[in-house]
Formats: structure tokens, C-alpha cells, sequence
DNA sequence: TGCGACATGTAATAGGTTACATGATTAT
DNA sequence: ATAATCATGTAACCTATTACATGTCGCA
């Protein structure tokens, strides 16, 4: 249900756009947010035509291009989900479950597991400030803050994931060299 | 392919057990981490059966009780996932749609929104405090730190994301004092 | 005897990825 | 000409959720 909200929101933030264009869209600046290949993008738009959400024309060119615009009514599906109560939870945590199942390795291993998930955050977190320094340069200063939250909530997350990695090898280094017996405080952190 | 490291990991944390225990597992305390319905579960015992990666055993009781433990391959197998390098890259961030489609409502609405949002977070780590409470309650100081990484991802993420709501909602409300007079829902194509 | 917890499965459907298939336009 | 890009679609397959279906055991 969610994919339909995403491109319905694309479609009102940026304004009409053909199925090609929403497919490289989910490919590039909304890919920190959600995904969506094109075999899944076409068949949901011919349903949201078919539901009054969204209409098309034809936009000639290429072999056939077709826009889409939002409708009010589409547009008033984005403001009540945005607006609605969640009734998501959906957790597939990748990054959790590692935190999880490390403690199944001897801990001088775990500690070099976490310090390679430490460096993957490091890596991601350069890669969206530079996003960031590129968003930023072409955008006036007085611009709406369109997708700016979105991009907000990213560098935390990275940031918040890069310190847990660090605290977490810290902690299980701390253990590996005090004995080979697994002993000591709970996770850091822990208030 | 997750789930199946997700069962592994946890009958190699826990111990063998039944399809049933995983699954009501799989509701209680690793629900943080990963979900499963127990119709998900079973066949993909099976295929583990098949492939080697763990035994199963009657264990009587109710309607044939089935008890897998996991063999050495099985061990083996999560070693590896978890040692190894990610290929994930699977984003489906539902916090972040409603952070960039947030923009789409006049601004008082906006902040209203992300109270709403700021007030979800609270409740939810009201929640795994209290979890962590009866976690430390009931294990020995001695123990090993089996799920309390994750439990101490899950307490950062979920204050990162109150503080993420809270500053986004500070920040909306500002602009809503300085244009007081609400522009329509509609977002007029950016530009 | 009837309910709730224990226990296992299958079927239908929805959501998502990879691979297959086609064709026009533009630049080299 | 031929490769890249624009452009749309379908099919096969995997993953996940909801609903259906069955049966045992213990307890009130």
C-alpha cells in the first residue's frame, strides 16, 4: 500500500512525471527512502489510474511515453496517510539481527565484525554528506524543506548506527581482553 | 534468506526448540529484531531439515511435537552471514516517507503531524525500557550479553527517532508562526 | 463439554526482485 | 551502423501476511 503513497507524494511534490522518470527517482535522491523497480512501478500506476488517483496522457516521444498528474483525490490519499495513524510494523532489522547473533562468536572475532559494520556506517555517512553539500548548493536558502527531513533523519540514523558499532566492538573488545571467559556489564548504553 | 539465519541464530542461542516456541519467539522479545508468522516458519524448517543445517527429533506431546536443533553446518552457516560482508540494501523506511511527504500539508498540520509522530516514539521506548527492566531483572549480572546489543540498538533508534520528530516538528511549527496564513495542501509542483 | 493453550500444517494473496522482451530516439 | 538512453511492459520466482484447516491436552 505504501509504494502507492510514495508515488503519490513524488508525483505532488515534483509534479507529472512518466513511470521512467518515478523508476530513476526511487533509483537516486527517494532511494534513501524506499525502492521500487520499474516492473513494480508500471502495473501500480496502471491500478491508480484505474482507481481515479492519478490520470495519464500521452506524452509522444520515445515509444510512447505516458504522464501522470495527480489528482485531488489522489492527493487527498497522501494527506490522510500522512495525517492517519500507523499501522506499520514491519521490522527487518539486518543490522539489529548482526548485533545479535555476534555474540555467537568467540569475542575477539565479534569485535572485528563490529568494527567492519562501524566502517560500512562510516562509508554511507561520507556518501550522504556529500549528498547533503550537492542538495544544499543548488538549493535557494529560503526554499521549502522538501525532502531536507528525509535526508535529516538519514544522517542521524547513519551516525547513530556508526556510534553503536564503535560502542559495541569497544564492549566486546573490553571482554576479549580481559579473559577468555565471558564475564562483565551489560551492553553500553544501557541506562 | 534472513530468516533462515534468524532461525539459526536463535536455536543456536537458545537451545533446540519447536516450530510453535520460534514463532512465539519471534512475537515476544526478538519482534525488535525480526518478524515471522509460524506460517512462514515451518517450511522453511523443512528446508533446513533437507539442506543439513539442522535435525529435528519427535518430542511427543500435544499433536507431535517437533524439535530442530542446529548441527555444525547450521553453526557454520551464521558464522559466515555473520562475519561476511552485507549485501543488503533493502530500504523501506515508512518514518522517512511520512518526514518527506510532511511537506505536502500546510505547515500548522505539518508540526501537528510530527507531534503525533514524536508522541509514537515515546510511547515505544516507554515500552523497551520496560523490557530492558525485566531483561536485567531476570539475568544474572554474569551472563553473557545475548540480545542486549540489540535491545541497546533498539533504545538508540527509537530516542533518535523522538528527537528527529521533535526537532522537525520545532522547525515546522516555526514556519508555520512566520507565514501564518495556511497555503492550501496542494504543493505546487516545487517550483 | 467446551474453552484456551499447545502444535502443525496448507492455500490464497500481496509485495517485491530478476529476467525476459520490445521498440524509438539520439549521439558517436 | 551501433551503442546508449529513453520508454514500457510481462513472466517467473521468492518472500511475507492472512485466512483456512486439523488435532491434542488440561482445566474449569
Amino acid at each position: 500500500m505504501s509504494l502507492r503513497i510514495a508515488l503519490l507524494g513524488t508525483l505532488a511534490h515534483h509534479g507529472p512525471a512518466s513511470g521512467y522518470e518515478l523508476a530513476k527517482r526511487f533509483d537516486a535522491s527517494f532511494n534513501l527512502v524506499w525502492q521500487a523497480k520499474h516492473s513494480q512501478i508500471y502495473p501500480e500506476l496502471a491500478r491508480m489510474v484505474e482507481s481515479g488517483a492519478v490520470t495519464v496522457e500521452d506524452g509522444g516521444g520515445g515509444r510512447g511515453r505516458k504522464v501522470y498528474t495527480v489528482t485531488d483525490a489522489g492527493r487527498d490519499e497522501v494527506v490522510q496517510w500522512v495525517t492517519g495513524e500507523d499501522p506499520y510494523r514491519n521490522v527487518r532489522n539486518v543490522t539489529a539481527l548482526r548485533g545479535f547473533l555476534v555474540t555467537l562468536l568467540p569475542p575477539d572475532e565479534a569485535g572485528a565484525a563490529m568494527r567492519a559494520e562501524e566502517a560500512r556506517h562510516a562509508a554511507t555517512l561520507a556518501g550522504l554528506l556529500e549528498l547533503q553539500e550537492e542538495v544544499d548548493a543548488r538549493t535557494a536558502p529560503d526554499s521549502p524543506p522538501f525532502g531536507a527531513y528525509a535526508l535529516d533523519l538519514g544522517l542521524r540514523t547513519t551516525r547513530m548506527l556508526e556510534q553503536w558499532a564503535a560502542d559495541t566492538a569497544e564492549d566486546l573488545e573490553r571482554r576479549a581482553e580481559r579473559s577468555p571467559l565471558v564475564r562483565g556489564p551489560r551492553a553500553p548504553g544501557s541506562a
